[in-house]
DNA sequence: GTGAAAGCGCTAACAA
DNA sequence: TTGTTAGCGCTTTCAC
C-alpha cells in the first residue's frame, strides 16, 4: 500500500502538499495539484484512515444501534437505515453497526475514538441509554422519543399525530367504536416510543370527540389472524379499525374490512409502498421510513458542524387518500 | 480521554507494560498486572481505536457489503447480518456498514485500511465484485454462489439442493405437474445467485424424474394476487407448487393451495417462522438466515486466522414436515 | 519481569 | 505557494 510519502516522493512535493491538495484547506497552484492528483491516480492511493482521524482526530463514522431482530417491522427498520447510509454516505461518513442494545457499547464505541457521532434507533418510553448518551457529549440522535426530558435531539415521526389523525378520519367517517389494532405484546409492554405515542394520540383524540376507542396488540404474522378473529368477535360494535402492524396487514385487513355485509372502515399505518398493495382500505398513513433516516442522519451532521438544532423533530403524518381511492377503484 | 500514559503513570509502570497487559502477549507479575488493571477501571480508559490500529496493522472491523434496498427478502438480509453481527462481536469484531453494490466500494475499503476483511452479500451469478475481489488480497466471504470459478471462499444455502428436494417431494406427493412461484422478475432477470440456482435445481430435478415443472416469478407484496391468479388460470393443471417469496406469501399461500375442491401440495422455501404461520402447506423449507451469516462469518474469521477453508460451503436444506404436519392438524 | 524508544501514516501548526 | 516537523496514541523490538 502506497502511503502519502510514496505520493510525495512521485509528485516532487513535500507529503504536507499532498495533504492539503486532498484536504483542500490551502490554496495550492494549479500544476501543483494536476502532478499531485496524477500521482494519487498513478499510485492508486488511498489514505490509511487510521491515521488520519488519529491526526486528525476524526474518524467520519456514526456508530449506528440498530435492532436487527427480526419480527418488528423490519420494512421500516430497514428502510430507516438506508436512508441514514445515503444520508451519511452523501457526506463523506461511514456506518459503523453497533448491535447489542446495551448502553455501554455506546460508551466504549465513543471512548475508543471509534465514532464521531451516534445514531440510536428502537427507544423505549424511559431508556437506559438516555443517561449515558447524556454523559457522553458526543453528537447523537435519538430515533424515536422518549419521555425523559435530557437534552438529547430526537427525530421521528409524529405517531401521536398520527393516531389522532386516524381516530379522527375514521370518527369523520361516522364510527363511533374505532379500535386500534397495534404492534405484538411485546413491543407495547417495552413501551417502546411510536407504540406508546401512537396509542396516546389515538386514544386521546377519541376520548376528545366522545368516541369509544380500544387498543389490542397483535402478533406481526399469520397467528395475528385468530386473534383479530377472536377480537372482532368480542367486539362485533367495532366499525372502524386502525392497523398498525405491517407484518399482520396481509394477513389480517380483509378480515377487518368484512364483507359487504358487515363493512368496517380500515386504515393502515405503514410504509405507502405496502398499504398501496392491499385493497379496500378505508385510507393509508405513510411511515415516511426512508425520510426518517436521511432526517435523523442530516440533523446528526448538523450537531457534528457545531450547529444548534431543534431538540425534538418529529415527521408529520398525512392521509394518503388518493392512494386509497385508486386501489379500491381498481380493485 | 486518558491515554496509555495516564493509565502507566497512575499505575507506575511504563507503557509497555501497559500495553502488554491489555493483549497478554507477555508475561506480567501478578502484582503489576493489578495495579494496571485497577488503573484502567479507574480511569475508564479505552485505548484508541486508530492508533491502536495504525500501530498494529489490524482494525478489527469487518466491511459488510449488504443490501439494504427494501422489496427482497427483508427477513432474510436481516436475520443474515444479525447472525453476522452475532459472530462478528463474539470474537471482538465491529461490522462496517458499506452500502452500495459498486465494487470500488470494496476497494476504497480496504485500501484506506478501514476492514481487515469483506463480506459481500446478494450477489450475482456473473458478479462485477469478483473480479475486484480476487486481486484485492484481502480475505473475503461472498454470501451466494457466483458462477465464475474465482478463488473466492462462497458461503451459503444450498440453494439447487433445496429446489431439487421439493421438486422430488412433490413428485413424491403424486404430483405431475409442477411449478416454481419465486422470487420478483427482477430479482431473476439480475441472475441473483440464489434465484438462479434454485431454479437450476427445481427443473433439473422434474426433468430428470419426467415430470413438466415451469418457472414463474412473483411479485412480493399483495400485487402477487392478480399473478397467480392468472398464473393458475392459464396452467389449471398445476397440482405442486414450490413457492419461494416471503413477501408474497401470507397473500397468495391460501389461494395457491386452493380449497377442498381442487386442492395443490404447496411447499413454501422461507425462514422457518414465517412458514410457521402459514395452515395448510404440505411441507417447508427452512432457509437457516441466521446460521448463514453466522457461518459466512465463522469462515472469513477462519481465513484471517490465516486458516484455510473449503472454497464453497453450502448448508443443507431439510423438509420441516414435523412443523407443517402441527401447523396443518391445529388449524 | 520490565522499560525505552522507534515507528505506524497521517494532520496541522510553524517557517519560509 | 510550499516545506519541515512535532505530534496523534498505540504496538513491538531491543535492551536490561
Amino acid at each position: 500500500m502506497p502511503t502519502i510519502a510514496d505520493v510525495a516522493a512521485a509528485a516532487g512535493v513535500s507529503i504536507s502538499t499532498v495533504s492539503y491538495v486532498m484536504s483542500g484547506k490551502r490554496t495550492i497552484s494549479q500544476e501543483t495539484r494536476e502532478r499531485v492528483e496524477q500521482a494519487i491516480e498513478q499510485l492508486n492511493y488511498s489514505p490509511h484512515a487510521s491515521a488520519r482521524s488519529l491526526a486528525s482526530r476524526a474518524t467520519n463514522v456514526i456508530g449506528l444501534q440498530a435492532p436487527l431482530r427480526s419480527g418488528v417491522d423490519v420494512h421500516v427498520v430497514m428502510e430507516i437505515v438506508a436512508g441514514m447510509v445515503q444520508e451519511a454516505r452523501a457526506n463523506r461518513y461511514d456506518l459503523l453497526l453497533l448491535t447489542d442494545d446495551r448502553p455501554d457499547t455506546l460508551t466504549r464505541a465513543t471512548r475508543g475514538s471509534q465514532v464521531d457521532a451516534l445514531l440510536v434507533m428502537d427507544v423505549e418510553s424511559d431508556d437506559p441509554r438516555i443517561t449515558t448518551l447524556a454523559e457522553l457529549d458526543t453528537p447523537s440522535v435519538l430515533v424515536g422519543l422518549p419521555t425523559t426530558t435530557a437534552p438529547i435531539t430526537c427525530v421521528d415521526f409524529d405517531f401521536e399525530a398520527a393516531g389522532r389523525l386516524a381516530a379522527t378520519r375514521l370518527i369523520e367517517l361516522g364510527n363511533t367504536r374505532i379500535a386500534l389494532v397495534g404492534a405484538p405484546a411485546e413491543v407495547l409492554e417495552r413501551h417502546t416510543s411510536y407504540a406508546d405515542r401512537l396509542v396516546a394520540g389515538f386514544v386521546g383524540a377519541a376520548e376528545e370527540q366522545g368516541v369509544t376507542a380500544s387498543v389490542h396488540p397483535c402478533p406481526s404474522d399469520a397467528e395475528a389472524v385468530p386473534v383479530v378473529a377472536r377480537l372482532l368477535e368480542e367486539n362485533p360494535d367495532i366499525t372502524g379499525v386502525l392497523l398498525h402492524n405491517e407484518g399482520a396487514l396481509p394477513h389480517v385487513a380483509p378480515r377487518l374490512i368484512g364483507d359487504e355485509g358487515h363493512h368496517r372502515d380500515v386504515i393502515a399505518l405503514c410504509p405507502a409502498d405496502l398499504s398501496r398493495s392491499v385493497p379496500g382500505l378505508a385510507d393509508a398513513i405513510d411511515i415516511p421510513a426512508s425520510n426518517i433516516g436521511v432526517h435523523a442522519t442530516r440533523t446528526l451532521l448538523q450537531l457534528l458542524d457545531g450547529a444548534e438544532t431543534a431538540r425534538v423533530q418529529l415527521l408529520p403524518p398525512s392521509l394518503q387518500s388518493a392512494a386509497a381511492a385508486t386501489t379500491a377503484t381498481t380493485s
